[in-house]
DNA sequence: GTCTATATCGAGATAGAC
DNA sequence: GTCTATCTCGATATAGAC
């Protein structure tokens, strides 16, 4: 039998072992970026032999496409969720809420996403011009209602979402700059949160 | 003679070539990384031959070093220029502009420090918890001051910078994205600055 | 399915001619 | 100072025993 990519019905152990040397990879790749890592890095950190790795997939670009297949699949859900029939403010609040919690959940998902798009998003490329593009134009277009029925003030929706994302997930991919800063505060986390809230009420404020 | 680094007095010649080889890795390393880059593709560029860039250069460790110690020169300046006598929100808007200027004209600066940062910082970490460190808790006490005086509202001042230097830097670190997402706006930095602008004259009115 | 051993290749760095 | 040729090493991927 080939590889287990191709196999049809994969048994328990061989979606177990998938699994774990996916949670290896993106350990190592999160840290060292994709040509900063090695397979045998993965495979120690997996606790398997090199060749074995090889065959669960077939290459090192296999495991990485596969990683980011699935980051991409949960990583627009926060803005999926943005709901055009609710309170304006709570609505982008909570989402700002919601992708801060995300990244500080998922803070090795966050850093191999900004590694593959500070490269030119090589291999995610087609996704950001479909998916992420349509998903952004049918959002600001919610937004774009709020602020024509005067719920919320006259902002530019893109760079809101840009700002959002920027704000939020600066404290993953960069939390040693912000960690050298913040030398004795042990959860730059906790703070951010209100720092944020604040921030986006003010901007949203229809009164101002 | 050996290496021209050791060199006391390097001639015009050899601070062209220098000059020529920086350039060339800048375009290199900020496209693809570090270990992504080669010191083929970086002669390729420079119009050299991959020896010829070893007689300038001990390794590819240090062209890149180089390149950082240049840079953090230059891109700490804006911060350290933010006057505690000025007045606090034309202050605080014109490091913001600033910052947001520099991010447009040196996109493959922003781009080098994104890469090294999100690898944790291996050739800097000092700098990031010496004089970056310091300088941040200077101006956040020159921040602090304003907030107690009643001229800008009460917010976080590290979280503050945190936000400025996300929002600024993600135009170039995630242009790609950016440029998806905004596919017939031929120039993003246009919108972003009056967006920014408006977004922090509400954050630190005093009156909110 | 999993290992040891190995083929192969790309890239950093050096030797030595010019 | 600059080149061609080469050494060397590390890493991907494969072959083949168990």
């Amino acid at each position: 039998m080939a590889r287990s990519q191709s196999t049809k019905r994969p048994t328990r152990i061989q979606r177990e072992k998938t699994r774990e040397i996916l949670e290896a990879a993106l350990d190592v790749f999160s840290e060292r970026g994709f040509r900063g890592s090695t397979i045998d890095m993965i495979a120690t950190r997996a606790g398997l032999s090199k060749p074995n790795i090889l065959y669960y997939f077939d290459s090192k670009e296999a495991i990485h496409k596969a990683l980011l297949d699935e980051l991409l699949k949960t990583w627009l859900a926060p803005l999926y969720a943005l709901d055009e029939a609710g309170e304006p403010i709570e609505e982008i609040c909570g989402y700002v809420a919601q992708k801060l919690k995300m990244t500080q959940k998922f803070p090795r998902e966050s850093k191999l996403f900004a590694n593959e798009i500070l490269q030119g998003a090589p291999h995610v490329l087609p996704e950001l011009q479909g998916e992420l593009r349509d998903l952004v134009t049918l959002k600001a277009g919610v937004v774009s209602g709020w602020i024509k029925a005067g719920k919320i003030a006259d902002i530019d929706p893109m760079h809101l979402f840009f700002s959002i994302w920027a704000t939020t997930q600066h404290y993953a991919d960069f939390d040693i700059q912000v960690r050298a800063v913040m030398r004795d505060v042990n959860d730059p986390f906790a703070s951010a949160g209100p720092f944020l809230d604040n921030m986006y009420r003010k901007l949203l404020n229809p009164a101002s």
